[in-house]
DNA sequence: CCTGGATGTTAGTCATCATTAACTGATTCG
DNA sequence: CGAATCAGTTAATGATGACTAACATCCAGG
């Protein structure tokens, strides 16, 4: 009955305002640990004028997760082919996942803890764009490692996702020019060590 | 009022089945996604029997993270010390993770997902026992790397925790031992880097 | 001017949910 | 035997929360 359509492709300020608070709400108290409520409260508007922007919360965190997967995939693209040579491309991967992580710590924690959440017909659209973002990192690692077979690069892609993402829990530990670098030069070496698995 | 004990020493089976179903159902959907109602009927019984066992929700869910946090330090507390050298007490370490992470995906999920549900006499305990644990990393990592300056080991343990227990999303890419051993290779060589980090 | 859309507001409504109460059947053990 | 404790049950209760309705304001453009 109800038409999936893409997110509205013209991103009002207001939308994007509602959703940075909301991000920040779900990542300390989960989905459903935020109401309605607190939402419009956190932009200074009192809950159910949330309804003019979003038709639900459940949609409005579908509208989260499929931006942020859409940021990361384009942005690896980007990066990927603008790069001169495999090392570089994949270092570019390595930056572009850490900046975002650094920069949008609320917005990584929802991304990897809430999809379980969002209604079917965007969970499977947010799903592809994930699986898209992984391969474009796959397919630079076989570009650089071409011995190495693939599920052995998807599960080490997945572990340094999990590496880059941890900057969530480990805030503060370090200036954030230290932690790039630090981050950076694991993910580097952990990624190169696969060569040598069998 | 209510005096704050530890929990239990006598863990009744009936008390881990239900801490382990509600463990499933947490890290599916999150704390507040999951019913009291819901979780006695993974174990057969139903709502409110739940209370001769928890005094509440939210105690089912500070028992649950407490016992996570000192299984993971009194097993890496162990490890440690009955290694031999420095070395050997990092593999263990790493080890020791790895098994937990692989055998307990849902413990591994709501361990880092939920702290922030837990009330706080329990949370601050819960904490106490995490520091310990990366302290304990920390220990052995400045026997075997002198030159690195704690933080910097704080953080990159950190970041080795997110590499190690990133396994829930990656479920299935590979068997078992493969993904043990992907997985130990890319922590040992990740820590190692750090040595260069200034 | 005045009409209509965009954006809010406050006051319901209806479900769901955690928790409590009151009651029941076993098993233990004195 | 019998009393108590254990481990359940079903039926309230009281909050909270998502969502809807009805109503207000503020422009913009004809």
């Amino acid at each position: 009955m109800t038409v999936v359509r893409t997110p509205t492709r013209v991103p009002s300020p207001r939308r994007r305002e509602i959703l940075d608070a909301a991000a920040t709400l779900f990542a300390a108290r989960g989905f459903h640990g935020v109401s309605i409520e607190e939402i419009g409260g956190a932009v200074g508007i009192s809950g159910p004028a949330l309804y003019r922007h979003f038709t639900g919360k459940e949609s409005l965190l579908a509208e989260m997760l499929l931006d942020i997967s859409e940021r990361l995939r384009t942005s690896a693209v980007e990066r990927a082919t603008r790069a001169p040579d495999g090392a570089r491309a994949l270092d570019a991967l390595i930056a572009g996942q850490i900046d975002f992580a650094l920069d949008h710590p609320a917005l990584i924690t929802v991304h990897d803890r809430e999809l379980g959440n969002v209604p079917e017909p965007a969970r499977r659209q947010i799903r592809r764009l994930q699986r898209l973002y992984v391969e474009e990192w796959v397919t630079v690692l076989t570009e650089l490692y071409p011995g190495a077979r693939p599920p052995v690069l998807r599960a080490a892609t997945h572990a340094v996702f999990g590496l880059l993402n941890s900057t969530p829990h480990s805030a503060g530990e370090l200036p954030r020019d230290a932690m790039a670098e630090l981050l950076h030069g694991m993910a580097r070496v952990a990624l190169a060590s696969v060569v040598n698995e069998r």
